[in-house]
DNA sequence: AGTACACTGACGTTGCGTCAAGGTAT
DNA sequence: CATACCTTGACGCAACGTCAGTGTAC
């Protein structure tokens, strides 16, 4: 009944393949398959085969199961957006390199390019989203409205029901 | 090099699979796809064998692709919420048929129902959305301040430009 | 011995894309 | 005869789910 992952505290050290999984949402069978694409650096190995996480490996997970998710990209599309990830860590290691301000704000720039990229997709998806909602909001209403009217016939009909 | 078809003018009547598809930005592959599932009914043959579709099959369509694109339902989940449609375009008739108030306000509340668990499964779905959109819009800002910064330190080092 | 976890194949499923092979109207 | 459209298979692919068979630590 009782099992050793239920005493399993989070923690910023190594984590075997199903916590992660509880813990990004995601199934065992999938991280692998993100290893197999690439999409996760290979993972530690122990005892000559089972797999430990990292906190770095957590969070890779996560965004890509936003990316996937919410923004709907393919694993492909992800793929170049995490060597986009990979590019600004990159970036990011190059303006901790050197404390030239002119450098460093042409990092940052290539950075912010990136970004917005990114959240322009985003924006997109949510309009779509929100066009939606708004229109099934409509929808309620007019029902809504039609009840109240039924309403009130059947009050008038039977004012002191 | 001109086309059947790029003449065609959006009427009201009868229109083959490759105009439809154009119209609602599906492929022909999907739509037959679709029929074939029984999301759509079986369209009107015309040759012994060409499809042809109305405007309620259009936008029919159009719904199909926006529960799934937008929302990312599957295709069994659509099937579901489009018999839910159904029961509606029932509950309509029914609601049509009568003048009883107390019969059209128990359609109406049954009508309502559907309506908002559509609309609660939009709202989970815009509520991800938002929050990816959110993180994103802190990180841009964040690389902002610092360019910022670093620009402040080249204005001080080279204050005459 | 049981169970709770891990592993590696390998085949199944969804939602189509993409031929292949053929038919019809211009 | 070409081309523009349609048809029905049938196979291909992505992103896993699921099962089989095996291993190991408690």
């Amino acid at each position: 009944m009782l099992s050793l992952n239920a005493f399993y505290e989070p923690s910023d050290e190594l984590r075997p393949i199903g916590i992660v999984a509880r813990e990004v949402g995601l199934t065992p069978r999938a991280i692998r398959y993100y290893e197999e694409l690439g999409l996760l650096r290979p993972a530690v190995r122990v005892k000559g085969s089972d797999r430990l996480f990292d906190e770095s490996d957590v969070q890779r997970l996560k965004e890509i199961k936003r990316l996937r998710e919410v923004i709907g990209f393919s694993l492909t599309e992800i793929a170049e957006l995490l060597d986009a990830d990979d590019v600004r860590a990159h970036l990011r290691n190059q303006f901790r390199g050197t404390t030239d301000p002119e450098v460093r704000a042409r990092v940052l720039r290539a950075a912010i390019g990136l970004a917005e990229r990114r959240l322009a997709m985003i924006q997109r998806k949510l309009a779509q989203v929100e066009a939606a909602a708004s229109s099934e909001r409509q929808h309620l209403d007019q029902l809504s409205r039609l009840l109240a009217q039924e309403e009130d016939r059947l009050h008038a009909a039977a004012p002191l029901g």
